[in-house]
Formats: C-alpha cells, structure tokens, sequence
DNA sequence: ACTATATTTAGATGTTTATCTAAATATCGA
DNA sequence: TCGATATTTAGATAAACATCTAAATATAGT
C-alpha cells in the first residue's frame, strides 16, 4: 500500500497512468509526451510496476505498458474508507 | 491535486489521517501515537494542514486537529476517473 | 508575575528521490 | 551478422524530505 501511495506521489507518473487510462503504450510513446529524458520516463515506469500499477508486455523492439486497475482500486479502497462514517471498519 | 498527493505519500501523514477519521485530537494526543518526536509529528501536521486535508482549532492549552473530507473526496475522484471506462471524460 | 504544560520554529543532518549523460542490452530487417 | 531502433542499467548530482535537539511562543492556573 506504501508502494502505491510513494508512487503516486509524483506528478509525472500520475500523468503516466494517465495517459495509459486512454490506451496501451511502449515506452517510447509515453516518453514522447513529456520533456525528460528517456531513462528518467524509464526510472518511473519502474516505479509504477514495482507498486504494480502498471505492467509490460514486449512486443517486438517495444516494450508496450498497460494499466493495472486492480491496485488503483485498492487505493481507491482506502479513500472510501476515509470518508466512511465516523468509527466504520 | 499535487500537494494531497504529496500529503498522503507518508505512512505516518496516512496513519494521522485514519486517527483524525475517528475523532478530533490534539496535537500531543496525536503524538502520543508515534514513536517519533514532537516536533517530527507537528512538520507532518503543517504538511497536511498546508495540503488542506486537516484543519486545527485552538482550545485552550491544546491545538486540536480535525479532518477535512472534502480534500479527501476530491482525490478519491481521481481514482474513480482512472477507474472510469476507457476515454471516458 | 511565575511556573507548568502544549505546541511550534529554527537549524542541522542523513536519506531518499528525480534527473542527467553515457554505456549496455535486446530486437528487427537487410 | 551488421546497423538501426527501442529501452534499460549504471553512476553521478542536486533538490527534497524526515528526523532530531534546542529554543521560542502561547495559554492556563496559582
């Protein structure tokens, strides 16, 4: 859960799933949408699978990156807790 | 949106928050739950408070620290949009 | 006014994080 | 197998962050 929220914290990668929200993408086409270097957009992909918010699958030279809604609902979970009446759960 | 994020990227800002959901405390009671100090806990308070996800009141001696759901009910809208259906919004 | 209690501010320190460039790895097509 | 393309790994650096102790501020009660 820590995993989630560290990775989330970062405006870049919540654009990066984003993006992803509309379609799959390789790396390339997500580095293609923002200013940084490739490795940097390489470093928070990382990032995002290792809290395994997103996963990738190779597609010959690519390597194309799709959501993984599952935790985002778990996330999703916290929040609705929070806003549950007073001493639930 | 960056600033809650930001916020909610900390174990201990997060457990706060679950404290607060159960009722209002002060800033020592809230202390009295972690091992770390004082001054530690109220860097974390000001962090949320900045983040607009708490409030505080002074009563007396003590600073008492309440919740603000309506922060938390806009980043739970971020994830129920990522969750949404593709391309929706 | 003085003392005790509650909390924050200031300043320092070690760790984590976002970023970069350069180099390495992997795949494809000729 | 060679050259081009796609992506990641390695190593470095500067900024942000969590934490601490010591000192400052604010309130309450005597």
């Amino acid at each position: 859960m820590n995993d989630t929220f560290k990775a989330l914290s970062d405006p870049t990668r919540r654009q990066i799933i984003q993006l992803l929200k509309e379609r799959d993408l390789s790396a390339g086409e997500i580095a293609n949408h923002f200013s940084i270097s490739k490795p940097s957009i390489s470093h928070h992909l990382n990032i995002l699978k290792n809290a395994r918010l997103i996963q990738d699958e190779r597609q010959g030279q690519s390597i194309v990156y799709s959501l993984n809604t599952t935790v985002i609902q778990e996330a999703l979970g916290w929040f609705l807790n929070m806003i549950g009446s007073k001493g639930e759960q």
